[in-house]
DNA sequence: ATGACTTGCGCGGCAAGA
């Protein structure tokens, strides 16, 4: 079973990459972050087309997210926790499978800069939730999948230039505690269970020639529960995507479960 | 030292991203 989670930076201006990697890699799942449009704009009869089952969470102008799947699931759209919070940021389905089910964890974790603003006081608010709501799925002892855009760089060798982060909402000490705390919880960080390789990176600023210059940064993540973990085959990142016409600036993470 | 892209909204430049 192949999931991805891949940040698009717009779904409408992304459906040909889109289309085409659906194609070429046809994966089982697929999460979507920044779709950047409501509902009714999300190009469903395009995606429906190749045989998959979609279920979105949009919002007009900016964030949005949604699972695609080639299997039939029920769905759950927002992260529990905070009633006022009128961000798209979390869908969640369960997926049968030949174990019985898998359930994924779609998130587009806040950015949270600049630092000491109302917005970093959201991004780690959003974190607490994400923790909380992490633990109560744990006690199912199912295989879940917590994975999208955490916009958390884990540890200095998951970014080019670290000292370029430090002050940084994406690399600052409370935004590592705070994924290490969910890691402790008993998640698996699929890259990192396979290479411990520097490197390795998933978003590439458009500005200055970042990829060129393989200026990059590993925020997009897939944490992995021990009954998901236990089954982790391989884990890849579609990087060549990055050099397209047009571009997302991320690209694809793939993790493949026997 | 600074600015450097891209997108949505909507038609003029911002906000937001990371």
């Amino acid at each position: 079973m192949q999931i991805v989670t891949w940040n698009v930076n717009s779904v409408r201006q992304r459906l040909e990459h889109l289309l085409a990697y659906l194609k070429d890699v046809h994966p089982d799942v697929i999460c979507l972050q920044e779709l950047k449009c409501v509902d009714e704009a999300f190009p469903r009869a395009e995606i429906e087309a190749l045989g998959y089952n979609c279920a979105v969470h949009g919002q007009k102008g900016f964030n949005g997210v949604a699972i695609l799947s080639t299997r039939p699931f029920d769905v759950e759209r927002g992260l529990p926790g905070d009633e006022s919070d009128v961000h798209s940021r979390y869908i969640e389905a369960v997926i049968p499978d030949e174990h019985g089910a898998t359930r994924v964890g779609c998130l587009y974790l806040p950015n949270g800069n600049p630092a000491g603003t109302e917005k970093y006081t959201y991004k780690l608010a959003w974190m607490d939730r994400l923790i909380r709501h992490a633990q109560h799925l744990l006690t199912y002892e199912e295989a879940l999948v917590l994975t999208g855009d955490f916009n958390v760089i884990p540890e200095p060798q998951d970014a080019k230039d670290p000292s370029q982060w430090m002050q940084d909402a994406l690399f600052l000490p409370q935004t590592r505690q705070k994924f290490r705390q969910l890691l402790n919880l008993g998640l698996t960080d699929a890259l990192r269970a396979v290479s411990d390789e520097a490197g390795l990176y998933t978003f590439w600023d458009y500005q200055a020639g970042a990829f060129q210059r393989n200026n990059g940064i590993r925020i997009d993540h897939a944490l992995l529960s021990g009954q998901a973990a236990d089954r982790l085959a391989s884990v890849c990142i579609d990087r060549s995507l990055r050099a397209a016409e047009k571009p997302s600036d991320h690209v694809p993470l793939r993790i493949t479960l026997n």
